[in-house]
DNA sequence: TTGTATGCGTTATCAT
DNA sequence: ATGATAACGCATACAA
């Protein structure tokens, strides 16, 4: 089954000098003269020689794997962060182990254990919905393994987080309804008690309260903020006695397909109904009209996140002594809550 | 900097039992008695015992990693392959190494020789598209390390691949186009010499020919089928001195784009020119008129290919016996070609 | 059922 | 500039 690899001793044998000579030569050691280096470099190249990186892990006890964990690997959001990451962590000669969760708090937990079993050097996090506790990364910070989350974050703990400043985002979007006249809004977003939602919830209550509106409990819909749950809150939404005239949705997808249920049932939007959503999800240019949306940038919070691991990792930062990184995010105004 | 994690010889010394018999409790080997195993396990857990992999690894000559390589992971379709992908590997205790070559073949080629590097079990690869050529690939079937080629594949070379008809698809949208009683079709592509894309082009030119409408290369655009080139492509299709009728676009993204960029422009889409994309993209359900397109299963493409390299890889089936799996694939049909 | 001894392929230390 | 050799932590063939 196993074929054997060619290994330094194999080179070392055939050329009779030591494997240590090879090892040093291979690596492009200064120690080594140049014309015993371009000897193993052609041995090596004609015999297609490769490394093996677990030996050499063994040896140097570091994987130069980094771990990613996401909720969901099929959201555009977190594709684009995870591009970002990959982008930085292959040049800086890092490879990525990427896991998701698929929102399962089980299964975030196991995957926390594997991603420590495979000894990454470092552990890239996206918290999943329910997520609301981080004693599963304990062993990590015990063992003093850089973890970084980021996006879904979690500011309690030890831990370096980047995020944008959700309760302002939340409250800038709601405002901006308000600012156009709106007054009865709802917020669809996904029933959390300690996360970037509850931001983004309470961000949604102070701009009711500067205006004076108490909150509504009944106008917030808690769902899984998918595509298919924008529709199914949308039929809620024409349900009520009181029809809402504005929708502040904790995702441009599901804002998506609240919208365009609505304007199924007739609604004029942004007229009868305004909505805004979150993330710049390229739907939103899509939608008709197109989406007002929170704005930020996925692919940098991703360059982001690797850079400053790996910094942290070869020694060239100390990232423990950032506890946070607040990115900025802007509100952009289109046509689902302005006319024209 | 680096502590020193417990080992198998730590525990064997303070239970004064050999480390061979220490590795096979850990690993529940029947030849262990009950009650050594339980001693282990005891003392591995209190002191928050981690196998070391690269050992193991090492070792075993096998590294339980699966590379994948796909063109980007911010595309819906791509994230839900690898979602397929990600639960099978998951499942079955495999790790998964991910990379993206941003659809450049030089960083195919780097990305294919980092795997390598890496002692990858098995490669997934969709390539990118200028990759035509499969050379890089060689050392893999050398070295007999399984590969498959998902979605964006490419037939020569002996390697197993997973797709769709895509000739076949595209001439069902192109056909459906000429019964709605379109005759002058735009395609929309991207310019390759072999591959899927070249195939959907054959599939574009067939129906054609089955029309007897002679294939006009002014009407066939070459781009990169981003959201952005949709737009590109709608001003030149409005250029045009006679109006096309129709339009066929390999992806959906690109398609949405195209499409509301026509509307944009006052065309009656789909009585003035209809639209037909590729992927069944969520955006083919927001964009209105809802899209028409081809429907195939991603996550199932992923879950198949994780699955046939996994059982190859376990010996319980040999994957070098297929040269193709072929995925069904759908026309659905939406309002972007029939009114109502 | 348990132990002994060795190899897996590198790299680092200490000589030379 | 090069070499000898000892780890790195685990798994296995063979012995007991």
């Amino acid at each position: 089954m196993k074929k054997k690899d060619i290994t330094i001793y194999d080179i070392a044998e055939q050329l009779n000098i030591s494997t240590a000579t090879v090892s040093r030569a291979l690596r492009d050691d200064p120690l080594v003269s140049a014309k015993t280096k371009k000897k193993v470099m052609e041995l090596a190249e004609r015999h297609g020689y490769q490394v093996n990186q677990f030996a050499r892990n063994l040896r140097k006890r570091q994987t130069n794997t980094i771990g990613v964990i996401v909720p969901r690997l099929n959201s555009f959001f977190m594709a684009t962060v995870i591009s970002g990451v990959e982008q930085v962590a292959n040049a800086a000669g890092y490879n990525l182990l990427i896991s998701q969760t698929s929102e399962s708090v089980e299964r975030e937990h196991s995957i926390v254990q594997t991603m420590f079993h495979n000894r990454v050097d470092g552990l890239l996090v996206s918290l999943s919905y329910h997520s609301n506790n981080l004693d599963h990364f304990n062993r990590f910070a015990q063992k003093e393994i850089p973890v970084i989350f980021f996006d879904r974050t979690n500011m309690e703990g030890n831990f370096t987080s980047i995020s944008i400043n959700n309760v302002h985002a939340a409250y800038e979007a709601t405002r901006h309804l308000l600012q156009t006249g709106k007054r009865r809004i709802v917020h669809i977003t996904v029933s959390s008690t300690e996360s970037i939602y509850k931001e983004r919830f309470r961000g949604y209550s102070q701009a009711l309260a500067e205006y004076g509106i108490p909150l509504d409990m009944s106008l917030v819909c808690l769902g899984d903020l998918s595509l298919e749950y924008g529709e199914e809150a949308a039929r809620y939404i024409l349900s009520l006695p009181q029809r809402p005239d504005g929708v502040f949705v904790a995702n441009d997808n599901c804002a998506a397909g609240c919208l365009v249920s609505l304007k199924k049932q007739g609604i004029d939007i942004p007229n009868d109904i305004a909505v805004v959503g979150f993330n710049d999800d390229p739907v939103s240019r899509i939608v008709e009209p197109n989406l007002t949306t929170i704005r930020y940038p996925g692919y940098q919070m991703g360059e982001l996140a690797a850079r400053t691991l790996i910094n942290h990792l070869n020694g060239d930062a100390n990232m423990l002594l950032t506890q946070h990184i607040l990115l900025r995010s802007d509100l952009v105004i289109r046509g689902s809550t302005v006319d024209g």
